[in-house]
DNA sequence: TTAACAGGCCTTTTT
DNA sequence: GGCCTGTTAA
């Protein structure tokens, strides 16, 4: 029997279904990566079409770890050929080889979120921008956005018309990338950005990559961008041999410049398109998957499909509400302590999921005192840690000068005793000559009044020179532990003795380990370990990469961290209103902010196999302050009999005990949701809106102010506290009572 | 030039 | 509550 008959017939159907563009309409859990896999190995033994002519895609290295393990079992020589990478890494292999037809250096090298931040505070200093109006997170967002969608500066200055505050974002998007430019530097989105313009300023190089990838195959096409779309496009314009997996319904980076638009419209840009549902879930009990659907049903806009499955019912979805977020996590520790000591799982089994990684900290201190063992994925990354990015600084140094940004990072690093006006004055003297940071440094004698500081420069320059020497001979490791040697890092930290230090010399070894990994990686595969190249691989990864699947750890993440993944028991904490959904914005926006949201819940509920708990608190904490909340309205979306409200026990304070022991289970859930913020003290307000005669959204004068936009009304114990945008005045916070603010 | 301190600001979500 | 920034003192 050949392996094509263990697929359910649509999923035969997808994977024998070889020439032509083909959609898959891939519900959660229903087999899609064995539908890819079993594709690409009919191609190879069935098709004899030859593995170097094809690309698979993802969006993390992760799942093309996976795709090429799973590959590599099913086809047995020649897997090795087959590009398997995500769109990034695809995109740094392309432009590495012909970026030079762009004008820039082929040594080029990757800023990741934080050099993108110093440029862009660059950018607004050299501007002269006012830094608390143009703020460097939304200059960056801009900027993003434009590239997501293939604008340039050029077009964004157009659009942007008399518009003052406009123009003054497209001059910082231009001013932003000429530093880009100048420091031979690719942000993330210039790399997609910069292989479509290669693709289409160069046809001879598109065609040589269109006759290489005869076969494209594209994982999660629901989170596609305009920019990747383009380059898809672009390389499947020839044989149009291009197979697209997604669900609608997972799609859930918008923020990030997701086009939905990508999938809803697919058969609008191949009209010969064949498209394949698959619907047959494998993987969640009936339970879980009757939850999923009802809470995703309320989403308007959707590709019509009904997720189904011949898996057991399994247990109600648990439904637990706290007091605070303390006991939240307390009870998430307890239940994954239980089970683990009656021998019910093991810890790899669960999941605790959340909206943000700021809730993840009481996770971690509860799973730290119950003595179980935890990864937590996302927030800081590794490669973002001081130490790792100082290190890396000297190896982007090594590798690229003109990347100012780390040349000015690593100058004082460790002491030098050269402080921040010599470094205005060599930066200044830089500007005036029109020549890089490193080469001031090179020539500093010519610069005046740098006087006692002039010599450490020469040391500075001496012993990079010294390294570049070392590199052309060195491998990246030993290169590595060089530089750690020499400058001290190590026995600087060592002399710390902290158990701060500690942890950060761990990292440095971890470091090292990387750099080696990174060779036997490359000689496996027979490409050649460059700095580059190790430099590029460490910018590109992230957290999720990291998780091994065969530890057995719990693990701690955000939805959006564990699409793609799955568990048999899954937590998802947090259910509440104002954090999941969080902050929904206004009008048009708000409906589509909601859709999203009510996505991503989909994709957290159908990440459990087996069994799934939502979990939310009465108050919670938030920015330092304590905050009430309902409970979710994507709780309330998940039919009653569905749910397991669990026993009173779950209260520990006894005076919520009495008001809520008279009334059912899901009346209390009702009760809980349609009641208002939850209040300490003798509640005196009937409702938030009431009290202020305006609401959110309205337009309101005040007496100095005048006439402006109410964005926020907080509760603030003994008063409301109001946030208004004013027309001449600005954004605003104040109290209800002081403010006698009139509705308009 | 560096370290220590006060105040503002923040929060989605990430390759 | 904690991070980042800018200011100030040694």
């Amino acid at each position: 029997m050949s392996i094509y008959e263990n697929l359910n017939p649509p999923q035969k159907e997808a994977v024998l279904y070889t020439e032509g563009p083909l959609l898959i309409l891939a519900g959660a859990g229903s087999g899609k990566t064995r539908v890819l896999t079993h594709r690409i190995a009919y191609l190879i033994e069935e098709k004899g079409v030859n593995p170097w002519n094809i690309l698979a895609i993802t969006f993390t290295n992760k799942a093309a770890q996976e795709m090429r393990e799973r590959v590599d079992n099913l086809v047995g020589m020649g897997a090795e050929s087959i590009w398997v990478s995500t769109f990034h890494s695809a995109c740094v292999r392309i432009l590495r080889r012909h970026i030079d037809l762009l004008g820039y250096d082929n040594h080029f090298v990757i800023y990741d979120t934080d050099d993108q931040k110093s440029l862009m505070k660059e950018v607004i200093s050299l501007l002269r921008l006012d830094p608390k109006e143009y703020r460097e997170r939304g200059l960056m967002a801009y900027v993003s956005h434009a590239k997501d969608s293939l604008k340039t500066p050029d077009d964004c200055a157009k659009e942007a018309g008399r518009d003052e505050n406009e123009q003054k974002y497209a001059s910082a998007y231009r001013e932003y990338q000429r530093l880009l430019v100048k420091n031979n530097a690719l942000d993330f989105d210039d790399l997609l950005v910069k292989t479509v313009d290669l693709f289409q300023k160069h046809p001879e190089v598109l065609e040589y990559y269109q006759e290489r990838f005869r076969y494209i195959l594209v994982d999660e096409y629901q989170d596609t961008n305009t920019a990747q779309f383009e380059m898809l496009s672009l390389l499947a314009e020839r044989y149009r041999n291009i197979c697209v997996v997604g669900d609608d319904d997972q799609s859930i980076y918008k923020f990030r410049g997701a086009n939905i638009h990508n999938i809803l419209g697919f058969e609008d840009n191949y009209p010969e398109a064949k498209v394949v549902r698959l619907e047959q879930n494998y993987r969640s009990t009936k339970n879980i998957l009757a939850a999923a659907n009802s809470v995703i049903a309320n989403n308007t806009m959707r590709k019509d499909k009904t997720l189904w499955t011949d898996n057991p019912e399994g247990k109600l979805v648990a439904f637990r509400q706290f007091h605070n977020g303390y006991e939240e996590a307390e009870y998430i520790a307890g239940e994954i302590s239980q089970a683990v000591a009656k021998g019910e799982a093991s810890c790899r089994d669960f999941a605790i999921l959340y909206r943000t990684n700021a809730q993840s900290r009481l996770f971690e201190e509860k799973l730290l005192t119950a003595n179980i063992p935890y990864k937590l994925v996302g927030g800081l990354n590794f490669y973002a840690r001081k130490e790792i990015k100082d290190l890396l600084c000297y190896l982007k140094t090594v590798d690229n000068a003109r990347d100012d940004l780390a040349v000015r990072r690593i100058l004082n690093v460790p002491r030098r005793g050269i402080g921040n006006t010599t470094q205005e004055r060599v930066l200044a003297y830089a500007a005036e000559m029109n020549i890089s940071f490193y080469e001031a440094l090179r020539v500093s004698e010519e610069i005046p009044y740098l006087g006692r500081s002039q010599p450490k420069i020469d040391d500075f320059v001496t012993f990079i020179q010294s390294l570049k020497t070392k590199a052309e001979s060195y491998t990246v490791r030993e290169l590595l532990e060089d530089i750690i040697e020499l400058t001290g890092y190590r026995d600087e930290l060592i002399k710390e003795g902290t158990e701060e230090a500690k942890s950060r010399i761990e990292n440095i070894d971890e470091l090292i380990s990387k750099a080696q990994s990174y060779q036997d990686a490359m000689e496996e595969e027979n490409r050649p370990a460059t700095l580059s190249g190790f430099l590029a691989e460490v910018a590109l990864v992230a957290d999720i990469d990291s998780v091994d699947d065969s530890q057995d750890y719990v693990l701690l993440m955000t939805i959006h961290s564990a699409k793609g993944l799955e568990f048999p028991r899954v937590f998802m904490a947090g259910m509440e209103e104002g954090l999941f959904p969080g902050f929904l914005g206004f009008g048009k926006e708000e409906d589509e902010n909601l859709a999203e949201e009510r996505r991503l819940c989909y994709v957290g509920i159908t990440r459990a196999m087996q069994e799934l708990t939502l979990t939310c608190a009465r108050e919670r904490m938030m920015r330092g302050e304590t905050k009430f909340h309902r409970i979710s309205r994507f709780v309330e979306e998940i039919p009653r009999e569905l749910v397991d409200m669990g026993q009173k026990t779950v209260e520990k304070k006894p005076k919520f005990d009495e008001k809520y022991n008279a009334r059912t289970a899901y009346a209390e859930m009702k009760k809980a949701f349609q009641a208002k913020p939850y209040e300490k003290s003798e509640p005196k307000k009937a409702s938030v809106k009431a009290p202020c005669g305006y609401d959110v959204g309205d337009t309101v004068r005040h007496a100095k102010f005048g006439v402006g936009i109410v964005l926020e009304i907080k509760d603030g114990g003994r008063d409301y506290e109001v946030t208004v945008d004013f027309e001449t005045a600005g954004r605003r916070k104040m109290f209800a009572g002081f403010a006698a603010l009139q509705k308009v």
